[in-house]
DNA sequence: GACAAGTAGTTAGCCTCCTAACTATAATGT
DNA sequence: ACATTATAGTTAGGAGGCTAACTACTTGTC
């Protein structure tokens, strides 16, 4: 993720802008600081994660896997729905594997299929990590308004929905 | 950056809510929603830059030098500036310097400083690149409104300053 | 003037992500 | 029924990020 530490100022992007004409000031702004915070408050989850161990790739799989009536998936669906390769997912599992927060089940009737369970410790961990982390968000998010927060999320899906004008 | 491509619908964050009744269900909602959305942009952003060679970071590094009076800086302001460390910044300008788009210049008077500079080929790069990168930004952000940019940007600057909080 | 402390940049080694290729198994079509 | 195609997961290798340790040089202090 770009980082970004040193937005442009009004004098620097002018002389951008005289360079290149098609240049809309105030919209790069937007999009940049959107970037920049996106970014910044990815770090500090990060961070967050970080003090229990955790990364936030293993936190999404333990989260995923609690969201499960029986507690268990497959790599394969996991990895769809945290967004990262199959590949990936094999380290991600290996780990939590290694530490004892999930276990790897075979499938009796598809023998190239992995059921992935929490475990108990796993399931522990969350309950360490998850009160905390609802605390912070809400710390966090507290700045805005609820009527705020609504608009926020509002204009983030515009521009997610649009974003294919990009390509 | 956190990947989220399967945000947690209501029915699920009611069950996290029964186990952590700390959850502030909306404000979780907006905080994943715009770390989702500024995630997918930069991935977009990447994708774009891909087309053209570059990379974020030396594309960033690219637009750093263009603003400088005489288009030389040193690695680690440029560094700085790009919220890399100075380890990150040496790989980048290795690639960049290896393709011909900037040179590293010796310092006279402190034998340990080098100065960076954007050649004619990196000013060539930018220009072909900038023009076609401020048209989409401007074609992405054109869904909100001039007022809603300015909304927005106000209410991410809030977070970012609040962001402290989650530490 | 010598020596300690600070600074600029690089190197080494680690992490997490990726894609592409591979193995093993299952499903399909003739 | 057997060959092809598809699917699940892993492995190999690469990219770019990080920190810590290192080299080379400069600055500051006695």
């Amino acid at each position: 993720m770009l980082k970004l530490k040193d937005l442009p100022d009004s004098k620097i992007l002018t002389k951008f802008a005289e360079r290149y004409p098609e240049a809309n000031i105030d919209g790069v702004m937007h999009f940049l600081t959107l970037l920049r915070v996106g970014s910044d408050l990815s770090d500090v989850l990060d961070n967050f994660l970080g003090q229990y161990g955790l990364l936030q790739g293993r936190w999404w799989v333990l989260i995923l896997l609690m969201r499960e009536q029986d507690l268990t998936s497959t790599p394969s669906s996991l990895a769809e729905k945290a967004g990262v390769s199959r590949a990936t997912m094999t380290g991600l599992i290996d780990g939590l594997d290694k530490e004892g927060l999930v276990i790897r089940v075979t499938d009796v009737a598809d023998r190239r299929k992995f059921h992935i369970k929490l475990t108990a410790l796993g399931q522990a961990k969350l309950d360490e990590v998850m009160p905390e982390y609802y605390r912070r968000v809400d710390r966090l998010m507290s700045i805005l308004s609820p009527e705020e927060g609504e608009v926020l999320t509002s204009m983030l899906i515009k521009l997610q929905n649009n974003r294919d004008v990009f390509k």
